[in-house]
RNA sequence: GCUGCUGUAGCUCAGUGGUAGAGCACUCCCUUGGUAAGGGAGAGGUCGUCAGUUCAAUCCUGACCAGCAGCACCA
């Protein structure tokens, strides 16, 4: 029995159907066997589900798939890996000196890190490319070896490779050593590759950037040379993501806040916004709207102070943990016995929780749900900041739901139901969970993190089953919950979190009296949906492209003239509007209304009013709406209801 | 924080070892024009900061600051 079934392997295809051959067949030889077009079309192939090369011999009955280019993720999984192989070689070939790491694949396509002593510059990409589409046109053949590990090791040390020893010898024991040649070129990798290397298109690939990063991504060790390319299946791939990436960099929140003169940041305050008039109003606009929903969704508005003495952030346990990323701020205290030294708050908790011990609190109270937009300052490393997403001051829609176990469930669906509904109210209709649970390092006994996790998954579940679990992803404090929106060109934003603590009620000496006269510990409750309201108003201003709708628009009507005679008039209309809660401006200006019309146009205001000659006689006004052609004559009256209908935010509605 | 790059008018950018230029914006004048740029004139800069080299530095060198890309970090 066992001698005939070594002699054969069953193949089985995709469509069932079965074929024998020789065991240590390979997936080229059964593609060959199916047809020659396949056989030419195949770029890799699928073993029992495990992405192979197809010369990979078969030495057990399998199921087998040959991919082609037709099978889009595999087939940019394989041309973008060569396509880092290709580079590595056509660097090495360039620059011989150079030591090569890893290139993995990540989204929108690959790196590869090198060890080497110049800088790679912008002509040095050229000139890798240059090589890279002679390698391609080669149409090298790509051979893999198992090595054992002596010899692999042995190779690298001989051709001068630390970096590549030193991941030899990180493969665990058992698991093959695959050495791939891209022609006379070899490298360490576990694979899979292409047959040869001109199915690498040599027209659907480009380097796009250098940057330095770490051996391991351990900021300990060596810094590396990192280059970032990207490669497709075609051309037009290619074109269609750099024209997206393109598309990205016009809806910079960097680039629109300047145009739309909406913020600004300066040397003295680096990480720190100045809003200005038009920035702080959409600010505004967006915080009224939270504090409505809050306010509707049973939370408790409050104001804790942000320069706060140490002792308390000894007492949370913030100063033994983040003291070097808090400001500190002294005072010269010529009398003080003792100077003082304080915090600038880096998160609100403490201080929340100063509030609820206030008073003593009966199981009655609870839920209490305190809410504050609390600003805080965090003092990030430089290199971090980044216009309004990454900042040192920074403002959260923070609040803390201090509650009982058996409260957590609850407490946990209404809140996913308050999240979604403002996410889409703000114009985001989709967002993603994610379940964190405990981790090794936590406080708290098993019970209540077997009751905290039961409850935030049930309450989930309530939802949607469509969530992903990370298992010891949890905070040391408690479980979490993590959302995740979708702006308008496909990237994801983490916003929302909500997470159960167990430790802080703890540490701060939190407690209630329940219903049998005990004291008992409340379990709290973290959780925003914005994040912080910087971050927010970048991802909204990116996911709008300064398109804001016209509850959020900073100026969301402008009057203009087209005559001077209608000046007075323009006021008017304009007085008549801000009377309903409209911001409006006029535009007198000594221009014709061609070039009003566009100048407001291209700066996204969605109104435009139009006056002249008829329309002071007439008491009307022209209307014309961003992204419309054409205006309408309307009645003065009738326009200003119109507009505060269409402005009124979506919870008035 | 690390590596590389960048810093010139309000904005976008050009430029030079002998103290600077364009377009847009701004101010004024002409024009009062009906829905995406009318014409003319003018004003505006300590060339990121501090040192150094040089007869002379915005330009070369160094340090620092800030920004950009990536890495690392993100309670």
């Amino acid at each position: 029995m066992s001698e005939v079934a070594e002699a054969h392997v069953t193949i089985t295809l995709p469509d069932g159907a079965t074929r024998t051959y020789g065991t240590g067949v390979t997936g080229a030889e059964v593609a060959a066997d199916i047809s020659n077009s396949l056989a030419k079309a195949a770029l890799a192939c699928r073993i029992d589900g495990t992405l192979s090369d197809l010369s990979r011999r078969i030495e057990h009955d399998a199921e087998l798939s040959i991919v082609t280019a037709k099978d889009e993720a595999e087939a940019l999984e394989l041309i973008r890996h060569d396509c880092a192989h290709i580079m590595a070689r056509a660097v090495q070939e360039l620059w011989p000196a150079t030591k090569v790491t890893i290139g993995p694949v990540i989204d929108n396509g690959f790196y590869y890190d090198f060890d080497r002593d110049e800088p790679f510059t912008e002509d040095d990409l050229a000139a890798i490319e240059k090589r890279m589409r002679q390698i391609i046109e080669a149409r090298d053949p790509v051979k893999t070896e198992v090595w054992t590990r002596a010899d692999a090791i042995a190779h690298y040390e001989k051709t001068g490779e630390p970096f590549k020893v030193e991941l030899v010898e990180a493969i665990p024991e058992g698991q093959p050593i695959r050495m791939y040649w891209h022609g006379p070129w070899q490298d360490l990798c576990r694979g899979p590759h292409l047959v040869h290397t001109g199915q690498v298109p040599a027209d659907a690939f480009k380097l796009m950037s250098v940057a330095g990063a770490y051996w391991r991504g351990d900021s300990s060790r060596k810094q590396l040379q990192r280059i970032y390319g990207t490669a497709f299946r075609t051309r037009k791939d290619l074109e269609a993501y750099l024209h997206m990436l393109e598309e990205a960099a016009k809806r910079d929140h960097r680039r629109i806040g300047k145009q739309m003169d909406l913020f600004h940041l300066q040397e003295e305050a680096p990480g720190m916004i100045f809003w200005h008039p038009n920035g702080w109003a959409v600010y505004r606009a967006l915080e009224d709207y939270m504090r409505r929903r809050l306010t509707a969704a049973g939370y408790k508005e409050i104001k804790t102070p942000q320069v706060v003495d140490r002792k308390l952030w000894e007492a949370s346990g913030h100063w033994d943990k983040y003291r070097e990323n808090m400001f500190l701020a002294y005072v010269e205290e010529e009398h003080a016995k003792e100077k003082r030294i304080n915090a600038l708050k880096p998160m609100n908790c403490p201080c929340h929780v100063q509030i609820y011990n206030h008073s003593l609190k009966s199981y009655r109270d609870l839920p209490l749900r305190l809410a504050e937009f609390g600003s805080c300052h965090r003092y990030e490393p430089s290199g971090s900041m980044h216009g309004l997403m990454r900042v040192r001051g920074f403002t959260q829609d923070d609040a803390h739901i201090f509650c009982t176990e058996d409260q957590i469930e609850d407490e946990t669906a209404r809140f996913i139901e308050l999240l979604g509904s403002i996410y889409k109210d703000l114009g985001f209709d989709s967002f993603d969970i994610k379940f964190s649970t405990r981790p090794e390092q936590r406080v708290g006994s098993d019970e209540i993190w077997d009751k905290a996790e039961a409850a935030l998954e049930a309450a989930v579940r309530k939802v949607t089953n469509d969530y992903t679990v990370d298992p010891g992803e949890g905070a040391f404090y408690g479980p979490k919950l993590d959302f995740k929106l979708t702006d308008a060109i496909g990237r994801e934003w983490q916003c929302g979190t909500f997470q159960a603590d167990f430790n802080l009620p703890e540490r701060l000496d939190a407690e209630y009296v329940d219903a049998d006269g005990e004291r008992k510990r409340p379990v709290m409750m973290h959780r925003a949906i914005l994040g912080s309201f910087e971050r927010f108003m970048g991802i909204v201003i990116e996911n709008c492209a300064g398109r804001f709708p016209l509850w959020l628009a900073p100026v969301q009507a402008v009057v203009a003239t087209i005559v001077s005679d209608a000046d007075g008039y323009a006021e008017r209309v304009a007085a008549e509007l801000r009377a309903k809660g409209l911001r409006v401006e006029t535009d007198t200006r000594n221009e014709k209304i061609n070039y009003k019309v566009r100048e407001h146009s291209v700066a996204g205001v969605p109104v435009i009013l139009a006056v002249g000659r008829q329309e002071v006689e007439g008491e009307t006004v022209a209307v014309r709406r961003l992204g419309e052609q054409g205006q309408r004559v309307l009645p003065l009256a009738e326009a200003a209801a119109g507009i505060a209908a269409d402005a009124t935010p979506p919870d008035l509605r």
